[in-house]
DNA sequence: CGTCTTTGACCGGCGC
DNA sequence: GCGCCGGTCAAAGACG
């Protein structure tokens, strides 16, 4: 880390000194028009202005040479934490408590290592734990945008279909290994934690109420609900306050919706499908990449039409199938409070403990940044609100290389746009017709005019990023520390 | 009267 | 095999 510090340092070095000789530049030649009008003043100026246009070339090129160096050790330090087939066949073919800390990161510029490490110094410190801690550093997959956004765009896309590729093959072989392990795997599950005053969260769906259970470990009951937006639509989603603090209602939903959405459970449907595509992206060979790209899941996840968990059943690798997307971050309680948490296997039989506050630390913690978040619906809205009241949009404070890479983005305003135009170009290339799946598996086009509630994902997360990279702009003076 | 909620019964998975 | 537990079903009641 001590490399990249000295990379982003001299490389800040390198664009305040291609700044300061653009001034210079301009001003000599402006000057040098007003002031001297011979020829042969303003052939100097020329030669001036030339020879520093040749320096800033040299600095422009120790800048994109300082690029490559930076995100090759990035690319280093993740791969030697992205899981190898062997591990995961190892993971696969372990007993459940190996399962539970299968680990995806799908932070944005957050040190993939720090987690792993605050996991194994504030998890248990039992041998077996620490066995666990050690392969969940194993596991853990980058799925940041630690790829080579900040090249030019030929060679960021290069570079980042590279990693894909890699990606890709990690995850093919691994896939196979899963299925011919025969090791059953769970059905994806989204949970939603979130501050709330009313029974059920109004999420833009209609639900029926089927069922209600006192749950072991927690006084409060369970609802069971169906979608009844249409006949036969198999979601479910379960609601129940949590034990330990009885504002914070947590809502799972489950299954696949066969029929067009509402417009305002778009947003839900958008946020639910990037947490359960992120996550299943590490699991199934269709949904391989670390980054958002050849993703062939629709965007509407538990709420979309086509999201297909059927097949994420059949592809899922990771026998823990559920993320929870955590919006009371600021709770007291939390032990990550500047990030939305994603901890899996809280809720269900797979935990087989008494239902309490997941500690996701000791857990696996999965986080998002909520970057596609916003959206014009009551309950998008409400939910952006929500991450903004809990500053989840803030980076953590303990991480080294958040710091360092939003020092380089705040010094060099082209790599907001860069790092921009690659996540959109990544999101992008969903953008016209989106691969998905029936409830039979069988992959299927659909336009992405049929996939309304999609547009958030596939089109709007252009503009949420870029409106993101506009805020990270517009705050980098006062605010210091913040990061996608 | 139709729709929705409530609630006890039932079923299947899982651990012992 | 048995019991526990989560999830679902379905009848009865409530409500507009």
């Amino acid at each position: 880390m001590e490399d990249m510090s000295k990379i982003f340092s001299s490389y800040g070095l390198d664009i305040e000194e291609k700044r300061v000789s653009s001034t210079i530049t301009e001003d000599y030649v402006t000057k040098g028009g007003k002031l001297k009008s011979t020829e042969a003043e303003m052939g100097e100026g020329k030669e001036e202005n030339g020879r520093l246009k040749m320096i800033i070339e040299r600095v422009e090129e120790n800048h994109h040479s300082l690029q490559l160096q930076f995100f090759d050790i990035l690319h280093k330090e993740a791969s030697k934490e992205v899981v190898t087939d062997s591990d995961l066949a190892t993971n696969t073919s372990g007993d459940g408590a190996e399962e539970e800390h299968e680990l995806v990161s799908l932070c944005l510029g957050r040190n993939p290592g720090k987690n792993n490490k605050d996991a194994a110094r504030i998890g248990n410190n039992s041998d077996k734990v620490n066995k666990e801690n050690g392969e969940l550093e194993k596991a853990y997959l980058t799925l940041g945008l630690d790829s080579k956004a900040v090249l030019p765009k030929d060679s960021a896309e290069a570079t980042l279909s590279s990693i894909r590729q890699k990606y890709q093959m990690k995850v093919k072989n691994s896939s196979n290994d899963e299925s011919s392990d025969q090791i059953p795997a769970k059905r994806a599950r989204v949970c939603v934690r979130a501050r709330c005053d009313s029974p059920t969260m109004n999420d833009g769906c209609q639900w029926r109420k089927y069922g209600q259970k006192i749950a072991k470990g927690n006084p409060c009951p369970r609802a069971y609900y169906r979608c009844t937006v249409a006949p036969a639509c198999p979601v479910r989603k379960q609601v129940q306050r949590c034990a330990e603090d009885l504002s914070i209602l947590i809502t799972t939903y489950e299954g696949t919706h066969n029929h067009p959405l509402p417009f305002s459970a778009s947003a839900m449907a958008s946020t639910t499908s990037a947490a359960a595509s992120m996550f299943i992206s590490g699991s199934s060979e269709s949904r391989s990449s670390p980054f958002f790209g050849n993703v062939s899941t629709p965007h509407n996840g538990v709420f979309g039409q086509q999201f297909d968990q059927s097949r994420a059943t059949k592809n899922v690798l990771l026998p823990s199938n559920n993320v929870t997307l955590d919006l009371t971050a600021s709770a007291s309680n939390t032990l990550l409070p500047s990030t939305m948490m994603m901890t899996p296997s809280f809720w269900g039989k797979e935990s087989a403990k008494p239902f309490t506050m997941p500690t996701p630390i000791a857990e696996k913690t999965h986080i998002i940044r909520p970057v596609m978040l916003r959206n014009s619906s009551s309950w998008g809205n409400h939910f952006y609100e929500e991450c903004m009241k809990n500053q989840i949009l803030h980076p953590p404070k303990d991480s080294f290389l958040a710091e360092t890479i939003t020092k380089a983005i705040k010094k060099d305003p082209s790599l907001h746009s860069v790092i921009a135009a690659a996540v959109s170009s990544i999101v992008g290339q969903q953008g016209y017709s989106s691969s998905c799946n029936n409830r039979e598996g069988t992959d299927i086009l659909i336009p992405s005019t049929q996939l309304g509630s999609s547009i958030p994902l596939n089109q709007g997360n252009k503009g949420y990023i870029q409106g993101y990279f506009k805020r990270l702009l517009s705050s980098s003076s006062s605010s210091g520390d913040m990061l996608p």
